[in-house]
DNA sequence: TTTTTTTTGTACCGATCGGTATGTAACTGC
DNA sequence: GCAGTTACATACCGATCGGTACAAAAAAAA
């Protein structure tokens, strides 16, 4: 048996990247196979098809998310420098270093939901989990008294998502420092502090 | 001359809807011409080409968008009800009746940008003046005296304009009525009360 | 080396994409 | 009714879309 000469984990990645920049509808195969540098025969006979290759982007977008959304949470133990430095980074472009890319699983809400179920569904469990890391870390809050009592960790949690979603989506026409400064420190009035 | 068969409002009023649920890539010409039950030719005479269309569309969209908008946060002179009334009122749909259709405006952001400029562009200008709306009201509710003083209203009407892109780009996944009423209810806490 | 198996590159497929040429139908002004 | 003008429907355009047939090439097994 000859033995591929590219690497699955390699081209997924820059298949992945493609999908992130321009969502399923405008990515190409062509500009795919190009950047993955593999030819459509390889493609094919490793990932099935586009909507293959999409849902294992996906996956790995999802995944890779996950853990820098948790890894940056536990980078601070208090709840509310973790939120800040969590918004300040996604400011700055996260993992990519890039503002303007977004995020896939959002994309995918937008450009797909509700018409494509299966990958809606994905991305949906994707926020949930997001959802879930933040009701965790305000929870944390609440325990060690950081937080004002009172509050339903479960509720912020979501309000966070839907702000950092909102965030995200504005962050991709590179608004003005002052602007997204702004939006983050009342954004982050949300979790109330308890009197010290 | 001949007189045309056909109103080119309602024309444009159909292919608005159908940019606005499938957004401008995977809205094909063919599907174009017969919701707006017109032949390719007049469209073309009319509009231009398929780019000419959506930017119709688009300006379409944002002007009766901000106008719902303002319509909405009139309804209630008091800050807060207003903006829950709002946020009650996307959750079920809005004027469209339908939760899952989004926004075109957040649509177009994310699918678009920062690619196609002059898109990005207007769709960028019609956030900005949802946010003054929301900055307006929110200083209306400062000078009253129904908000606790030393809020920042521009920077609140910022957080709170990412809070409702963020709950629109969820609610195309149509979550359980619990889940939206918590969000909701958590990021209503964005306003804080004066003390009565 | 030879055989066998899998991948690769090329070249191609039908379908659909956005966009248009053309002739005819429909209306206005005369 | 006639002339002039515009909009209409049909039928078509090249380009690109996602997807594949096929044969050469490359390695493992013999």
């Amino acid at each position: 048996m000859r033995p591929r000469a590219f690497d699955e984990e390699q081209a997924l990645d820059a298949a992945m990247r493609v999908f992130w920049a321009k969502g399923y509808e405008a990515a190409s195969l062509s500009e795919l196979t190009e950047k993955m540098n593999i030819r459509k025969p390889s493609l094919y006979a490793t990932f099935g098809d586009k909507r293959g290759l999409f849902g294992r982007s996906l996956d790995r977008y999802t995944t890779r998310h996950l853990e820098y959304i948790q890894r940056m949470l536990e980078r601070e133990s208090a709840v509310i420098p973790a939120f800040k430095s969590l918004l300040n980074d996604l400011a700055e472009g996260g993992r990519a270093g890039d503002p303007t890319l977004g995020c896939l699983a959002v994309l995918t809400l937008d450009e797909l939901a509700p018409r494509e179920a299966e990958w809606t569904e994905k991305a949906w469990a994707h926020q949930l989990r997001l959802a879930e890391l933040f009701r965790n870390k305000i929870a944390e809050g609440l325990e060690s008294g950081e937080l004002a009592p009172g509050q339903d960790a479960e509720a912020l949690g979501r309000a966070l998502l839907a702000s950092v979603i909102g965030l995200t989506v504005m962050l991709k026409t590179l608004p003005d420092r002052a602007f997204t400064e702004s939006t983050i420190s009342a954004t982050l009035t949300l979790l109330k502090e308890a009197q010290s």
